[in-house]
DNA sequence: CATTTTCGATACGATACAGTTTCGTAAACT
DNA sequence: AGTTTACGAAACTGTATCGTATCGAAAATG
């Protein structure tokens, strides 16, 4: 009993109008941003009626919501054998990311939504930071057993460092090339303490 | 001959009103950032008339941006004689700005209207970042003074890389106390290096 | 074939906002 | 005094968007 099998009867939902307009809305939010795009809008690129969407989701923000969540790139664990090189890997995997109108948008988002909304972040943490930080845990933990970094570091820690530099990066470096440069100078910085000795923490 | 003590005749314009329909501005931007915030609603709550407004700006975008560009607190440039507590008495004057609604909003704004729009990014750039960046690299100076930092540290790159590490901790911890405690070990990890011996550079 | 549900298209009412104009009044100047 | 400009309030036009409803056609079930 209680099966789900039940194939309801009558004609069943387009699956192929539903990934229309989640790519619509994927394109549109990166291109005008949340507040500025419109259901119709949104309707007339995908292809398919106001009434299909609103059969899906009842407002904006879960339509918006959901497209996002299903934005899921594989995540990337370099391996180079040096901590350094596997960073540089984690800008450029980072880069496409973050420089992207797409990724820029989406941070917006939480920003502007963070008091009143608090959805958003948490979709953007649980759902796309979280398993990054785990993931750059493991390189951390490579590059522990290599003796490259002290073995007490907190990887969320260092990790949450390296996210902040590179969203500020992005916002006052917009130009990719310098971009790069930057973020590696500065995480350069990052593992190699700006202190000219090690000073009495606290 | 030129003289711009030329007063024109007629009623001059209120600097109450004026002031009135600013200090509005930086309110209602605060609580419901800017693409929901209408001139009739700054108006009222100004109460001031919107032709009053229409008079000083031609868009939203430029009341906006004269607004924020009139709040300029005071740059603290602290001197305890020591880094680390120079440090925390930066920390503590940022937390006011970047945990506030009105600098959460500011940024949400520079950073969806990044692309599209890159004045408002520029001018929080120099007029406000600008500058804190140098009162900062005063703060360095006097650590490299006292040995207390390498001598051929670039403050600039600090300074980003610290705001960066606030900025990131403001929109995914925005418990203040939780806050100024978690910008204090990003911070301690930034000065103290993750390395466990200098690695060669490059 | 009949039924059920979805499809895209279109029209619709309601609301919100932008930006302009008008109006009678107030505050400066000559 | 008279002139000039600014003031707040209100009305107004135009546009954009939301969310709903309606339509005939299409796709599934039985």
């Amino acid at each position: 009993m209680n099966e789900i099998n039940k194939k309801p009867p009558g004609r069943p939902r387009s699956v192929q109008s539903h990934a229309a307009m989640l790519q619509a809305t994927l394109e549109i939010l990166g291109e005008v941003g949340f507040d500025a795009m419109s259901i119709d809008t949104i309707a007339a690129r995908a292809g398919v009626g106001k009434t299909t969407i609103y059969r899906r989701y009842a407002s904006k923000a879960e339509l918006v919501a959901d497209a996002i969540e299903r934005v899921r790139e594989e995540i990337v664990i370099p391996d180079t054998g040096r901590l350094e090189s596997d960073i540089d890997a984690l800008i450029q995997s980072a880069a496409q990311i973050t420089l992207s109108p797409l990724g820029r948008q989406t941070v917006a988002m939480i920003i502007s939504s963070a008091s009143s909304n608090p959805e958003f972040a948490k979709i953007y943490w649980t759902k796309y930071l979280q398993p990054r930080r785990q993931a750059f845990a493991v390189v951390l933990e490579r590059a522990k057993a290599r003796r490259e970094i002290q073995a007490d570091l907190d990887p969320g820690l260092v990790f949450d460092a390296m996210s902040g530099i590179m969203l500020y990066a992005s916002i006052f470096q917009p130009n990719p090339e310098s971009w790069t440069e930057y973020v590696r100078r500065a995480l350069n910085l990052l593992f190699k303490g700006a202190s000219s000795f090690d000073a009495e923490p606290r």
